[in-house]
DNA sequence: ATTTGGCCTTGATGCAGATCAAACCGATTG
DNA sequence: CAATCGGTTTGATCTGCATCAAGGCCAAAT
């Protein structure tokens, strides 16, 4: 049943969905072809994991198509979200042999792997990749970072704005920028996967979703569905100041 | 007065303290050469600020000695440190203008700077110098991402045991790791720093502290010379899994 | 049509950590 | 040797979120 949907993605990089985005992103044809031959796909169905914390990691993958987290377990349970793999994201660190985290599919998934030693070597011959994987490195300290402003710092209900609005901009990147009108996109994580990326627990979670939609920050259809007619509105609830960042 | 610790230290690459762990560590004689004629040190005293955030910045850094911290502010003064900047760490970012947060300098502190365009320019060169800012980068992405489950998750006691486990392990791999036997180190923070770096007010710092040394995990010399007798039984405080991290 | 199961909401209660307030300690300074 | 001052401790009280518990919604299975 997953490997549907392997049929359905193109197996050229030169009509890749992330093809400008991903490590790739700076490639030249002849790279490009290097990075072909050592690549292959994999399909995950939502729910499923796609490698546990400690196991053996031998191939590092970007996000192709759908969603995947990163998460953190401590022994007795409590987990954190520590990251949210998105299309053109990397998984996996050159230069380590296991997992540092359980990776995750929240929705069905599918990734482009690159057996990790020849990938290494490629690293090593072609500084386009290494270039592009140092920026994109940088963009995720970067993210984790305002993740520890917001989990050290903000209320729950500034934890859940702040989410929303992620999502609310990314979507608004990817597709129609509705100019100036409302934002719409369905929330592609549970009550419960917002609660371990936020440091809460799910009842915090729906009760301050409630809030905002009782407050008329957001509108919602069933569950997921959510609409944001006043995205300063939204983003006045995150606590951050309002440069934090830029709709385009 | 800060220029008297410029004297004290070496302007030499070969003998630099950090010339083995920082971005230049894996250079080649030539590539220092290139790299020694764009740097210059700065001194900094304890409690000034390097650098604040949004502001202009036309080099990066490295450490050579003291401790800097970087934080986030928000508007109505909350307060989170998003790392803490020991000697060899690497300071601002490649290919953009201002900085991101704020640099303090907790200690006196000696900074190795480079111009950011040439030092831009020698990255693209030297691929010795990229490879190594990536490692550093991915190791501070694990390190922020450890910080996000203790964050979001741990209790205010697991938050201070941690904290304390993770400077006794940086002393006792620097200094002497006095074998099997007690650790010893001083708290380069304040309670107030500690309180910003741990998600919590100063007061709760204070009071663990006080906690974990009435339960005899820690002894304490004034406030803020510290002794573990037991690391073991510090790291069962910190709420980790005991593999978590290596002595050595 | 009823049951099941996953997900979500809502209510009642408890507690860890925040907040407010005061006093302490040790080092410098006048 | 007071007086000051930054850092710290300690106490009393408050509160935001966790916890515990019940029930609702809806789609798929029986």
């Amino acid at each position: 049943m997953a490997h549907h949907d392997l049929q359905t993605v193109s197996h050229e990089c030169g009509d890749c969905p992330i093809r400008h985005r991903a490590v790739c992103a700076r490639c030249e044809a002849d790279e490009l072809t290097k990075l072909e031959q050592i690549k292959h796909y994999r399909s995950f169905q939502a729910g499923q994991t796609v490698i546990w914390s400690g196991d053996r990691m031998d191939f590092v993958a970007s996000v192709v198509t759908g969603i995947a987290t990163l998460t953190q377990t401590m022994e007795d349970g409590r987990r954190q979200m520590v990251g949210l793999l998105l299309p053109s994201d990397f998984v996996g660190r050159p230069g380590r042999a296991t997992a540092a985290y359980d990776v995750t599919a929240t929705t069905d998934l599918v990734m482009c792997c690159f057996r990790k030693k020849p990938f290494e070597e490629l690293m090593q011959s072609t500084p386009h990749i290494a270039q592009r994987l140092l920026e994109m490195t940088l963009d995720e300290l970067d993210a984790a970072r305002e993740w520890m402003l917001l989990l050290g710092r903000k209320t729950a209900r500034e934890k859940i704005a702040s989410l929303l609005a992620i999502i609310a901009r990314r979507d608004a990147h990817l597709k129609l920028k509705s100019a100036k009108g409302s934002i719409v996109f369905d929330l592609p994580l549970t009550r419960e996967e917002m609660a371990d990326y936020l440091g809460l627990t799910l009842e915090t979670v729906s009760r301050q979703v409630s809030a905002l939609k009782r407050d008329g920050v957001i509108e919602l259809e069933g569950k997921r569905h959510v609409i944001v007619r006043d995205f300063d509105r939204l983003i006045e609830e995150t606590g951050d100041d309002s440069d934090g960042g830029y709709l385009v």
